[in-house]
RNA sequence: GCCCGUUUAGCUCAGUCGGUAGAGCAAAUGACUGUUAAUCAUUGGGUCGUUGGUUCAAGUCCAUCAACGGGCGCCA
């Protein structure tokens, strides 16, 4: 095979030196020909820029030039060359053009703009594209420093069950996981059961669901552990029709033994600061696109530097909700202590306010999950949530309550089951068993790469977007 | 789930007062001394999202469903 003799055109050009005996497997991405020379750009998704492959008059018919197109699959075989023209530094001269896979006239990617809706209607061919390409790439290279950061820092990456049998913390609708025939039981004479499914029939002999979070399983490891985190796929089945929602979606969530709120706070701060500067140091080619074509106020760049140098703000609750009722501005849903926050809430704090990312802190119990510290005013919980501009919540997290008797009021004014067969007995057990202050957060890795790229929807984020009435590809 | 908008050539869109359809780009063909999403010329390409209604006549007006886009809620 030639896979490991062929030379990837990013180093090629990264090196741009001369070369002779090169091999090159790629993609064409466009074709000019004129009466004396013709010109392929190749692109093998190594990086965003192509090489040039010159060819002379003589030679068109020799390489039956003609069979070639904008999408054609190519091996090529050559030397490098200084470039004669402009554009580019070293160019190739084929010794033998070779067509791996023809492309007809209408292959869909066109030498012209896709706008991204009509893209996303073409999932199996958009990564081909210089965005799409850019954008994957991205992803890739934030995911090694998701991990970078926190195995620098200490942290253990851990592995939490994708399906199972609790609802998390009621953190939003569930797919159900089942083996059961559903076919069968629709057919099934009614007068025969009761009405009621029988689970013990079903696979875990229980219901189960994709689960909405690996937090409650992060926290077990912990205990343990000291520092975890977990990067995998998480499950939402909340008809949510928006640019920032999706069914399946990644998310990355620390959690911390040891730990109060305000090392959660300062911890996600060091995250997004070490992401922002990663960025910049190791994806120039990818945030130049993003900050030339994708974001119109070209301020993509300049976000990044400002997220590393400026200090994120700490707002409680109770202050934010002063702020907004003191603000000039008129909401369509008015501010009053015990409300959540709404969407144009967020964005007056961030966008307006504070111009910067802000980590309100301290909400009312009322609107916040169960397992959330209370805090000795009774009234609130040691929840965080971090606001970033444009995007709204990128980050929510919260102190764990550590206390076995609080946590069980919680528990049991929240209706969640206690039994340790279906219901979080476990979870409340931890307390009992050198219990810990400890705390966590969840970062939505889409929206995370939306935020440092612009890209405006989510959609367009992930190669295979999971969204209602939606799972091709 | 709610509100608003869109649906016409492969793509992006025009289409006036209801009278059977247009541009740019793309493609094909040709021209062109090194091009950079080349340029210039020519050609082909349409069940006007679905179903129904009003009308002598519907891309155009009305209803319906659907898909897509944007906003809201829920959240990450």
């Amino acid at each position: 095979m030639d896979y490991f003799k062929r030379s990837r055109i990013k180093a090629l050009l990264t090196e741009g030196k001369e070369k002779n005996d090169v091999m090159i497997l790629g993609w064409v991405r466009t074709k000019r020909v004129s009466k004396n020379v013709a010109f392929l750009e190749i692109n093998d998704g190594s990086g965003l820029k192509n090489i040039q492959v010159v060819i002379e008059a003589t030679d068109i018919e020799k390489f039956n030039l003609s069979s070639i197109n904008t999408g054609a699959s190519v091996k090529i075989m050559g030397n490098l060359v200084k470039s004669l023209g402009k554009g580019q530094s070293v160019e190739m001269q084929p010794t033998t053009i070779e067509l791996l896979g023809s492309a007809p006239e209408d292959y869909p990617l066109q030498k012209k703009r896709h706008s991204n809706e009509f893209l996303r209607e073409i999932a199996h061919l958009r990564p081909r594209t210089n965005l799409f390409g850019v954008i994957n790439r991205f992803r890739s290279k934030m995911a090694y420093a998701v991990h970078s950061f926190f195995q620098g820092q200490g942290f253990y990456y851990a592995h939490t069950p994708i399906i199972t049998a609790n609802d998390a913390e009621g953190a939003g609708e569930t797919f159900q996981v089942t083996t059961l025939n559903l076919q069968k039981l629709l057919n099934a004479d009614p007068k025969k059961g009761n009405g009621i499914i029988d689970y013990s029939q079903d696979f875990f002999a229980s219901p189960t669901n994709l689960s909405v979070s690996g937090q409650l399983e992060a926290e077990i490891l912990a205990t343990a552990l000291g520092d975890v985190y977990t990067f995998g796929p998480t499950f939402r089945a909340e008809k949510s029709n928006t640019t920032r929602h999706l069914s399946e979606f990644w998310m990355i969530e620390p959690e911390m033994a040891f730990a109060d709120l305000q090392t959660d706070a300062k911890m996600a701060e060091m995250f997004l600061k070490y992401l922002a500067q990663y960025a910049l140091d190791n994806c120039q080619e990818e945030m130049e696109l993003f900050n030339k074509f994708v974001d119109k106020t070209h301020t993509r760049i300049l976000t990044l530097e400002n997220i590393v140098k400026s200090d994120f703000e700490t707002v409680t609750y109770t202050d934010a909700v002063k702020i907004l009722e003191n603000a000039k501005k008129k909401f369509e849903f008015p501010v009053k202590w015990g409300i959540d926050l709404q969407s144009e809430h967020e964005r007056y704090l961030t966008e307006n306010h504070f111009k910067k990312p802000v980590a309100v802190i301290d909400y009312p119990k009322d609107i916040k999950a169960f397992y959330m510290r209370l805090n000795d005013d009774e009234k609130t919980v040691a929840a965080m949530d971090v606001l970033v501009p444009q995007v709204g919540e990128i980050i929510g997290g919260s102190q764990r309550e550590d206390r076995y008797d609080y946590l069980e009021r919680a528990m049991i004014k929240n209706n969640i089951p206690m039994d340790n067969e279906h219901g979080l007995g476990w979870y409340l057990e931890l307390r009992k068993h050198g219990s810990v202050p400890h705390a966590g957060f969840g970062l939505g890795f889409a929206r995370l790469l939306m935020y440092f790229s612009g890209v405006s929807n989510v959609r367009d984020i992930i190669p295979f977007p999971r969204t209602p009435k939606n799972a091709r590809f």
